[in-house]
DNA sequence: TTCTAACTTTAGAATAATTCTATTATAGAA
DNA sequence: TTCTATAATAGAATTATTCTAAAGTTAGAA
């Protein structure tokens, strides 16, 4: 809790008791919670906090480069507290995630053939890996 | 024409009217259309289609394995009517999308750790690559 | 060719995720 | 302690997508 406050105070970001909860429910969180998983916590000790309070706050920690926003579920978006890239997993029964903390920029980047590097500045790049989980596999 | 009703003839894919206008417009499309997208093309042509049609459509579609639903962008589906595992790269101005035709499942399979293959069966993978296309250069 | 079951289309309502708005509250700098 | 920019809130609005129930069509069987 220290840590994070030393972390934000004075950075421009201003903490208030909601995103101090919602900072301690993603420290080390590998659960890929959506913005409900979010709001749905912090409602536990903030009975009043509101959606638009678990969006801004993810927004402004997305854009800070301190959470990741993961596309891979096409129902909702999930949230990821390591900002290093990595990549994810997801099965396609339970929708459960996974991370795969393996850098394949290299080859990816070697891969692209000119008429995409010629069209476009390449800035990143993140890979969805489709499976069923051993629970779902019974 | 002829080509596209002959491949659905028999395969238990009714064949209308707006069906096949969709898949006309569908066919060698690489804009990566939106369900809107195709819904107001078919609109010129059937003024009273609905929605439901296209998002009817594009789902027997997909489950046939015709066409690919992309997840790349977290505002909207869009889709691609050319099944073969390709992959995507997103501008990250105006969300014009490219088609990457590299296959990575070697590199990508070699890659993932242990944990990972034992706790999912991998089934497919998907590379989302972002960018700044040349227009959002400047 | 006609019949008909199964499927598709349609309009519009419903749902669900997310964003916006206007007001009130508060963190943190001075 | 005061002040101002920023954040929180409730609730409405928006947007993408799905559902529903009624009416219309397709395509195979008779």
């Amino acid at each position: 809790m220290e840590q994070i406050i030393k972390k934000y105070k004075g950075k421009g970001f201003k903490l208030t008791p909601q995103r101090l909860a919602i900072l301690k429910f993603l420290e080390g969180n590998t659960n890929h919670p959506t913005a409900e998983d979010i709001y749905v916590e912090i409602k536990k000790k903030y009975p009043t906090v509101s959606f638009a309070t678990v969006y801004n706050t993810v927004e402004a920690l997305r854009e800070r480069g301190e959470i990741l926003e993961i596309t891979i579920d096409p129902e909702r978006k999930h949230f990821d507290p390591n900002p290093t890239p990595h990549h994810h997993i997801i099965c396609s029964k339970c929708k459960k995630l996974g991370d795969i903390f393996v850098d394949y920029s290299e080859a990816l980047r070697l891969g692209l053939p000119e008429n995409i590097t010629k069209e476009y500045t390449v800035t990143g790049n993140h890979v969805d890996f489709y499976g069923v989980c051993k629970n779902c596999r019974e």
